[in-house]
RNA sequence: UGGGUUAUAGUGUAAAGGUAGCACACCAGAUUUUGAUUCUGUUCGUCUAGGUUCGAAUCCUAGUAACCCAACCA
């Protein structure tokens, strides 16, 4: 029953590549910036690079892209380590662009002397004014034909801090007419007198993307560099930096970077996401953050089950959100331990059971009988879902309504007798009549019933408070949308329950179990919980064929 | 208007000249002490127009569309 898997184009580069000799082993990275926390599109880079280390016998380096002290800090490097490690990676280096500082700085100095780069003393303006259009050639700086001994000297004194900010850069020397704009004499060293996270205030010179990212690959020897799309044109100066200056040639690969239904992926929209304040943070369950997923209850599990179905290619994609969920469930319906909650109680009375009687009844915990069982209290007074209720019975209405019998889970059947409404016509309370001889498992009453209702008993409940997560965005692709993306945020995207009644073997329930309510979701504990004030995230809902029946009506 | 990249069911992704397959979604049904799960089935696709070939998603020619590139961001 083996299924035969095709390669995607990456993994036909590599087997080509280990084929041919042209490498003994494969080496790849992935490069975050510590700017910001990682989201589930980089859970797809993460997977592809670290699943290429472990499929070839390879290894991948974690190297942080830290080249801007401006917007990089070492919270930032802290989650990104911690999620790659619950994704279920390990690297075999932990590196940072700034390791390579000095190296890169020599590298500066060898271009320098090889007529291949020149300090230019025009304002960022200037520069970007010369550089002409995708349409339009460029034209040279006047500084562009410095001696190289005067370069030399004065990316020297920008080293040593005789100049302000912006007041020169170090600019390769290509070709101001070339059709890859990234060729017209791209910027290679910028004067920033910032506090790096790791190199403090040694330097005030710190090097461009284009002039660190092809040589830590290249110094750390890594065999295969993947990126995204957008990485494109830059491949041309990658291979010219590695060329020009005699360095070992690691090669870029580019894929399609996960687009996702009804969220945002880019990194400056989701800070702005946080710092506006329309979430609680970078782990909000309903950012697509891989915190917040965590926070939510996914497991690592199902994202990379996630990650291996989308695949791997060169063309814009956007994925289905409900391919994620549907990975979660396929995960958390084999491993979540099934109890009962209550979230919009309905006060159900059996006026046939004894009064200040309680039965325990035996329960299963899951649909695999290793998952063993549990008891619950049974008493004459429970809550039941206000949904599970109706007054007068849809079509194809399986559950309660006056006279209707359904089956309590893992108790008794109940048949409706009658129900008390408020002034405000809310129902308040049910009264059945319950069939002794029903009890589950040992049912001799000969009834049948087509539904079976969550219920927990009164007496015994607990309350908790329930929060329950929608998607984030009601359009589909916020981005397309007119306007603000923000203005697409979906309303509705939290509804918190103060008190919902639960069954009280949940009063144990740990951080990482993962639970199914049943017929309500699955949920978990979120991080806020305590043993006094019990918290439930819901990370999933379950499919609901009865809600599709509504919508057809 | 220059350069680059990509086009296969609704969404993804396979098929390396030889039966267009798989997954999700959708729809219909069976089972069910979760209207869940599970199982079965239906519908739906090669960007367009030419050409080569016994045979084209695949090769050729010409179009078309989408995305990326003019940060001292990565």
């Amino acid at each position: 029953m083996s299924e035969e898997k095709s390669l995607n184009f990456i993994e036909e580069i590599i087997e080509q590549d280990l084929q041919e000799g042209k490498y003994q082993s494969i080496l790849t990275r992935f490069p975050p910036e510590p700017n910001g926390y990682l989201h589930i599109g980089h859970a797809k880079a993460i997977c592809l690079n670290f699943g290429l280390g472990l499929k070839y016998a390879g290894k991948t380096n974690l190297r942080f892209d830290d080249t801007n002290p401006v917007t990089e800090d070492t919270e930032y490097v802290d989650s990104i380590k911690e999620d790659i490690r619950w994704l279920g990676f390990n690297w075999a280096n932990e590196f940072y662009a700034s390791d390579y500082f000095d190296a890169l700085y020599g590298y500066a100095i060898d271009l320098i002397k090889k007529g291949f780069a020149y300090v230019d003393d025009l304002t960022a303006e200037e520069i970007a004014h010369l550089k002409g259009s995708p349409t339009e050639a460029g034209k040279p700086s006047p500084f562009r034909d410095r001696s190289i001994d005067e370069n030399l000297q004065l990316f020297e004194a920008m080293k040593a801090g005789q100049y302000k900010d912006g007041a020169k850069v170090l600019r390769a020397k290509i070709d101001m007419a070339h059709t890859n704009m990234l060729m017209r004499d791209p910027i290679l060293y910028r004067i920033k007198h910032a506090h790096h996270h790791r190199t403090g205030d040694t330097w005030c010179i710190y090097p461009m993307y284009d002039f660190a990212h092809g040589q830590s690959d290249s110094i750390e020897n890594i065999t295969h560099s993947i990126c995204t799309l957008e990485f494109i044109p830059h491949r041309e100066l990658y291979d010219w930096c590695i060329e020009k200056l005699g360095i070992f040639p690691s090669h870029q690969y580019e894929f399609a970077r996960l687009n996702m239904t009804y969220t945002v992926m880019s990194k400056r929209k989701l800070l702005q996401l946080v710092n506006d304040g329309y979430v609680s943070g970078w782990n909000d369950p309903r950012m697509p953050t891989l915190s917040g997923f965590r926070r939510k209850g996914y497991t690592p599990e199902s994202i990379r089950l996630f990650c291996d179905k989308i695949g791997v290619a060169k063309r814009e994609n956007f994925i289905d959100l409900s391919l994620l969920e549907f990975c979660l469930r396929e995960e958390l319906n084999k491993k979540a331990l099934r109890v009962m909650a209550v979230l919009d109680p309905l006060k159900l009375i059996i006026s046939n059971y004894p009064d200040n009687t309680t039965e325990e009844l035996i329960s299963e915990n899951g649909p695999d009988e290793s998952m063993g069982t549990r008891t619950l209290p049974f008493s004459k007074e429970l809550w039941i879902e206000q949904e599970d209720f109706m007054e007068e019975a849809a079509k194809k209405w399986f559950r309660l309504a006056p006279g209707a019998m359904v089956r309590l889970k893992s108790a008794y059947i109940v048949q409706c007798d009658e129900f008390v409404k408020n002034e405000e016509g809310k129902i308040t309370e049910i009264h059945c009549t319950y069939f002794p001889n029903s009890k589950s498992g040992n049912d001799t009453s000969g009834l049948t019933v087509k539904g079976t209702i969550h219920w927990v008993s009164a007496a015994q409940a607990l309350t908790a408070e329930v929060r329950l997560y929608d998607r984030l965005f009601r359009a589909e692709n916020p981005n397309n949308e007119e306007g603000d993306f923000k203005d697409n945020i979906n309303p509705n995207s939290l509804q918190i329950i103060p008190k919902a009644y639960i069954e009280p073997s949940l009063q144990n329930a740990q951080l990482a179990d993962r639970f199914q309510f049943i017929r309500k979701g699955y949920f978990c504990l979120d991080t806020d919980s305590s043993p006094s004030h019990l918290i439930f995230n819901r990370t999933a809902t379950l499919k609901d064929a009865w809600a599709k029946e509504i919508k057809k009506a």
